[in-house]
DNA sequence: AGCATAAATAATAA
DNA sequence: TTATTATTTATGCT
């Protein structure tokens, strides 16, 4: 048993519960629409999860990470953290679509980002750089911080770009050894 | 210089275009409203571009990739491609719409996934795994592929879920020491 | 024309 | 919350 429940199991009892009075149920429910109404308008700004968390952070008291607005998203949290996260989020947003109004440039300027971050050009690796990453992949996949420098140096890309190649190289390999796919965990 | 413009030139030139007659600039921009406005449409019925892909070439007759639905919602295509898949879309997208009001089951029936597909769990040791594991990390805590391997087999979990607990477990005994309290990551 | 995969984003074990 | 995994998006390439 739980000592603490999530809006999860509040929202979606597997008994209907008795004992709670009307007006607990219609704020919970509140608050599940809102969560859900959160996300599209977060999307419909074309806000990231992170974005909303720094944005908080620098605006209001104490910190917020990407982590925790996933958390309130997916309500995967108690009832009364939602209810003590709903109105902040509620303004912050508010305030955001109304910079939005004004022009996307305030809002990214209302956020705090870059203006204009541009995605990254995709990296090319030659034929020989991908040859000498698998090496140290076979040898290693997850190297450390220390590791992965080395071999950005000696193939001389960038740190970040060999950081997401073995990122990247474990998932492929998650994804195709399906042999193991039958094992009971 | 390009042979062909996409819809991205189109609706931001570099300098005002001359011989474009009234009727065709507004086709345009009602593409452009479209894109954006069905990418806001898709995040709130929750689907991906992938499932998007999938579900039209199922029901239309070619063949949509994840890659064909960014390219039209990012614009990145030839105006007259876009205006061909325009209507394709819009069609589509509301005939989903009328799904989901009828319940989100029955949208994920009409998009043809699996009903419930849920997100792969990660991995959770047993105390006994997790003792056992620590007896060998204590006697060697850099083990070579095949003894991974064999531990794998002794404990029945994924071999890479196995080489990676000792990655971490290495990571982690490094962590504590902070010696390497500098080594970025 | 779209596959393969790099990059970015969301979710979650610890 | 942090640090990592899982998932989705975007794009280089032929």
């Amino acid at each position: 048993g739980q000592l603490v429940s999530t809006l999860q199991s509040f929202f979606f009892p597997l008994e209907p519960q008795s004992g709670v009075n009307e007006e607990e149920a219609i704020n919970l429910e509140e608050i599940r629409e809102f969560a859900k109404n959160f996300k599209i308008r977060r999307l419909s700004l074309g806000l990231t999860q992170t974005q909303v968390g720094q944005a908080l952070t620098a605006t209001e008291g104490p910190a917020y990470s990407q982590s925790a607005i996933c958390r309130f998203e997916k309500l995967d949290i108690t009832p009364k953290s939602a209810q003590k996260l709903k109105p902040v989020l509620e303004r912050w947003l508010a305030e955001a679509e109304l910079w939005n109004q004004k022009g996307q440039q305030n809002l990214m300027e209302f956020v705090g980002g870059e203006p204009s971050k541009k995605r990254k050009r995709r990296t090319s690796f030659t034929p020989q750089a991908i040859e000498v990453l698998n090496t140290y992949f076979d040898k290693n996949s997850l190297p450390t911080g220390q590791e992965i420098t080395e071999i950005a140096k000696e193939l001389n890309y960038d740190r970040e770009v060999v950081r997401v190649w073995f990122c990247n190289r474990r998932q492929t390999l998650k994804n195709t050894s399906k042999i193991n796919a039958f094992q009971a965990h």
